[in-house]
DNA sequence: ATAACCACCGAAAACGTTTTCGTGTTGACA
DNA sequence: TGTCAACACGAAAACGTTTTCGGTGGTTAT
C-alpha cells in the first residue's frame, strides 16, 4: 500500500501545526479562511481521507457491529444478515461477520477475538453444538464485560440480554392448524433432534394444534431428522404410516417429502399436504410451489441491529434485558389444499 | 461497556512501567520470571485483553478484509462468502462484508469508507448498475492508492487488479454440448441483458456448441430477461417456439422454465430439457432436480482471498495482475435426457 | 582495580487523530 | 497610554500498544 498522506504530512508540508490543520479540515471558526482554504485544497488535491483506527482508538468505538451465525449458505441467515446490514448502515455502523460452522470452539473463539475492542457490540445466533452441550460460559464473560449483546433466533435463557426470536410455537400452531381446517386428520411433523430449541418449540405448537382438533398426536408422527445421517432415508418411513399431511421444520425437509410422496405415487397437495418452514427459494420455485412459514428474516435482523445499536449509545443507562418477538405467517401455496 | 483493563492500569497497580507489562505479556527474556509471573497473574485474574484498535494502529495492518457484494440472499454469492471468511480465517483475519445492492452508489459509498484504513485489502464482485454504466473511476482510486484488490466473477478488464472469474464460456459450452448431445435440436438459452457480462459469455459458450453441433442459432432463441420486469411472462414466450431444450443463465429462471413447461403439459426431461446455472439448492430440490452448471463458489472465494493475502503480505515486491479462471463442470440430474 | 558483561527495568517515541488550554498579535476603546 | 477582547494558531495530552535505547547495580574476568 501506497504511502497514505496524514494530518502530519500536510502540517509539514504547510508549514502549520497539526491541530490547525485538523481544525481546518473540521471547519473550526478557530482558524482563517484563508489558512482552512489553503489546508482544504492541499488535502483535497492530494485526496485526504483520516485514518478510521485512529479516529477508533480515540473516540473509543469502533462504529463496527459484530454478527456472529452458524452458517452463511442458507436462506434464512443470509437474509438476517441482510436486515443487520440495512438498519446498521442507516445508523453508520459497519458488520464484522464471522461463523461459527455449528461449531461451539468457534464460537468461542470468534467471541474472543471480537471482544477485543474492534467491535462495539454483537449480534450471535448460537451455534447447534454450543446448544447440545449447553455451555454458555462465553457469552457469560461478554455479559460481565457488559459488552452489548443480542442474540436471534437461536438463543438460550440463561443468557441475560436482548433477544429477537420467532414466534416458533405460534408458527407451528398455525401451520397444523392450517392442515387440520383443511380436513387432513393424520400429520405428521418432520422436526430436528431435543437439543435445537427450534425443533421443541415448533413442535409444542403442533401439539397445541392438534389437540385443540381433536386429533391424534402420535409420537410417532413425529420424525426428529438427525442431520448428521441421510435426511432421505429418515423421511421416507414417514409414509408408512398413512398420513395425509406434514409438517416440517424447514424448506429442505419440506421438498424431500414432497420428492418421496411423488414417488410413492402419492399426489401432492391433494393426497399429503405439505408445509415448510422458511419462505425460501426452494418453497417458491419448486413445483408444486410450497406452503410455508415466513420468517422475516429481514425484520429480525433490523430488530436485532436497533436493539443493539440503541444499546451502544446509551450505554449509561443500564436498560433491562429485553426480548423481541417477531410473529410469523402462513405463505400458502400449491403444497396444501383442502380434502 | 466496563472500563476495560489496559497495560496502562496494570502497570500502575503493580508499581512497574507500561514497557515492563508488555514485555511481560510477551515473555520477554529481558523480564525476570519473578515479575512476569506477577503480572501474568494479574493479568489473567483481570482477564486482560490486547486492544486491537492500538495494535492495529501500531502495526499499520488491521487483519480485516473488506468484501462487497451485489447482494447476500444468493447461494452463489453466499458461498463465496464462507470461501473467503475460511480462507480468511486460516491466515488470522477476518472480514467485513458490505452491499452494494446493485447500485452504483452504495458501491462507491461502500468503497470509499474500506478504504480509510479500517481494511487490508478489498474483495468485490462489480455490481449491475456500475456495469451497466461503465463507471469505474472508483476502483482505477483504489489502485492509485495500491490498496490491494481482488475482484471476482463480475469483473471488467479496465481496472489493473487480481481477478478470480468462472470460465463463463466454457460452461456456456458445456451444457449446451450436453443438451445437443442428448439428441437435442432447438435449444433456447435464457440469459441476461447485454450489459451483464456473465450473460454475454455464457452466450458465446453457447452459440460456439451450437455451431459445432450445426444447430440453428437463432436469435429468436436467446431471451435477454429483464430483471425488473416479471420473469415469467417474459419467460412464457419461448415455448412457441416448439423449442426442445433450455439452457438457463441461472437457476431461478430454469425453475421457472420447468414450472412453465408442466403448465404447457410438456414433460420434462422428455419434451424439453432444462440446464440451469448455479448448483443451489432450487436444483437440489426442486422435482424433477435440475441439472446445473456448478460453479464452484468456495473455491472462488479461497481463491480470491489467497491471492489477495498473497499480495498484502508482499506490498513490496509489485507482482503483475494475475487472473485465475476457475472452471466449471455439469452436475447432472432429472431435468435432462437423451431423446 | 578496572573493564567488561549481564540481568533487569524504565523513558520515550511512534502509529494518526481530536481537543483543551495556552499564547502572541491585533485592534478598539476608555 | 494602558486594558481588554477577539482572532489565529501551537503545544501537549490522550487513546493503548510495542520497541528501541539507555541506565543501574551487580558479577566476572583480567
Amino acid at each position: 500500500m501506497k504511502q497514505k498522506i496524514t494530518i502530519k504530512t500536510i502540517a509539514k508540508e504547510l508549514g502549520v501545526s497539526t491541530s490547525t490543520v485538523s481544525k481546518a479540515l473540521r471547519d473550526s471558526h478557530e482558524i482563517s479562511t484563508e489558512t482552512k482554504d489553503k489546508i482544504k485544497a492541499y488535502a483535497d488535491h492530494y485526496n485526504y481521507k483520516p485514518n478510521n483506527l485512529a479516529l477508533q482508538l480515540r473516540n473509543q468505538k469502533t462504529k463496527v457491529i459484530g454478527v456472529i451465525l452458524p452458517k452463511i449458505v442458507h436462506h434464512f441467515f443470509s437474509t438476517v444478515i441482510k436486515g443487520i446490514e440495512s438498519g446498521a448502515n442507516e445508523k453508520g455502523y459497519h458488520i464484522m461477520v464471522c461463523f461459527s460452522n455449528e461449531s461451539y470452539e468457534s464460537e468461542v473463539n470468534n467471541l474472543k477475538v471480537l471482544s477485543n475492542g474492534s467491535v462495539d457490540g454483537l449480534i450471535v445466533s448460537i451455534s447447534n453444538e454450543t446448544l447440545e452441550n449447553s455451555h454458555f460460559e462465553h457469552f457469560q464473560g461478554l455479559v460481565n464485560e457488559e459488552i452489548p449483546l443480542v442474540l436471534f433466533d437461536r438463543v438460550h435463557d440463561s443468557i441475560f440480554c436482548d433477544k429477537v426470536i420467532v414466534d416458533d410455537i405460534g408458527a407451528g400452531y398455525k401451520a397444523t392448524k392450517h392442515l387440520a381446517e383443511n380436513g387432513r386428520k393424520k400429520i405428521a411433523m418432520l422436526s430436528t433432534p431435543e437439543h435445537v430449541n427450534i425443533g421443541t418449540l415448533r413442535k409444542q405448537g403442533y401439539l397445541k394444534a392438534l389437540k385443540e382438533f381433536d386429533l391424534m398426536s402420535n409420537e410417532n408422527l413425529v420424525l426428529e431428522i438427525d442431520e448428521k445421517e441421510d435426511a432421505k432415508t429418515q423421511i421416507a418411513n414417514i409414509f408408512d404410516k398413512k398420513i395425509d399431511a406434514i409438517f416440517a421444520v424447514n424448506e429442505i425437509y419440506a421438498a424431500i417429502a414432497i420428492r418421496l410422496a411423488k414417488e410413492k405415487n402419492l399426489r401432492v397437495p391433494e393426497d399429503v399436504s405439505v408445509i415448510g418452514f422458511t419462505d425460501g427459494l426452494i418453497s417458491e420455485y419448486s413445483s408444486p410451489s410450497i406452503t410455508a412459514i415466513v420468517q422475516h428474516g429481514f425484520t429480525m435482523g433490523r430488530q436485532a441491529v436497533e436493539l443493539l445499536i440503541e444499546r451502544i449509545e446509551n450505554e449509561n443507562e443500564s436498560l433491562s434485558p429485553r426480548t423481541k418477538v417477531i410473529s410469523s405467517n402462513l405463505h400458502i401455496r400449491e403444497s396444501t389444499k383442502s380434502k
